[in-house]
DNA sequence: CCAAATTGTTTTAAGCCTAAAATGTTTTCC
DNA sequence: GGAAAACATTTTAGGCTTAAAACAATTTGG
């Protein structure tokens, strides 16, 4: 039985060239449980915004973007925080202006940028939807003490950190 | 001022009728930054699976659930493991059997069913897929210390059984 | 046995989402 | 000043996703 480098402490970068075929399945892991619970939880609220509300998730976030936002945002600021494409903010907005529950404006100093705010009507059943809400994610939350609280989001801060690090990493 | 009353240990239920309006921003917080985690890795993911592989990820994810069946899985239990509706994998199928990945009989033993495995092509087109994607979730995750993951895990854990239970009070 | 309930899949209609290309606008910088 | 680069948005083409209804086959309980 041939002895086993572990490889957790490399302090020899040359070692590296042994081409060991390292084990990654604890982050694997890791990447589908946290999968797992979004997707769960993801799929509780949007399940819950329909039959309570009859509205969309990404209409719900959207206009949560806004709620934050009296001054209203041009759709780029909303696609970057939202992560979603370009394209996609476009066809929401469209919808949701639609709706009456978006105003949209093109800006006075740049003829480029479409400036986005909730209307009247908006916040108001954005404001009943966001109270409930904030009751689901409680209840969906509820078996976590205050201390497995603070310790997941500093766990997901750092995570959060890392990717972006890895993200940047490859797209410099 | 006012004694402000924490209600983060209510021993008498009674007191939960004077309606205070509860704060749980630190769970809407601890959600959102769940949200963020998952969207921001999966965005990696998927772009690195399309550009080294030219593979969309939800096809990616239904091959990694056939790599674990050899005796090929029924489409009901592919939508129960992906959390995914059944006409989504329907579709999904259907575009992965025509691309030669996945092969598709109807059950001998109930007629009901289609039992789907991978061929040839699709397991060893997978299974090179899945080397390098290890790889890069080893990468996204790279800051986290064994400990960080292990506690994550562990937290994860929690966070989706309670999501569950929470669930299930709803729709039991 | 057979009607009713259940189960597995597909279809439908609508909306979400992406990447890439196209369009229009502003800034940069020679 | 004007060409080139950068930026904000929309369009395009294709795929993903859902909820609900429809369909088909099997199981269940009188």
């Amino acid at each position: 039985m041939p002895a086993e480098s572990d490889c957790s402490e490399m302090l020899d970068s040359e070692t590296k060239a042994v081409e060991t075929p390292e084990d990654h399945a604890d982050e694997l892991r890791l990447w589908l449980r946290l999968l797992t619970c979004t997707t769960l939880i993801e799929g509780e609220v949007r399940g819950r915004l329909r039959q309570r509300f009859d509205v969309t998730l990404p209409r719900f976030d959207l206009m949560a973007q806004l709620d934050k936002a009296p001054d209203g945002m041009t759709l780029s600021d909303v696609s970057k925080r939202m992560m979603v494409s370009n394209g996609n903010v476009t066809g929401l907005v469209e919808r949701l202006v639609e709706s009456g529950h978006l105003d949209r404006r093109t800006s006075e100093t740049d003829r480029r940028v479409q400036v986005i705010r909730l209307t009247k009507l908006g916040r108001g059943e954005f404001r009943r939807m966001a109270a409930e809400h904030e009751t689901w994610i409680a209840d969906l939350f509820a078996d976590l003490s205050p201390k497995d609280v603070r310790e997941l989001m500093r766990l997901l801060a750092k995570t959060k950190a890392s990717a972006q690090k890895s993200a940047a990493r490859r797209r410099p």
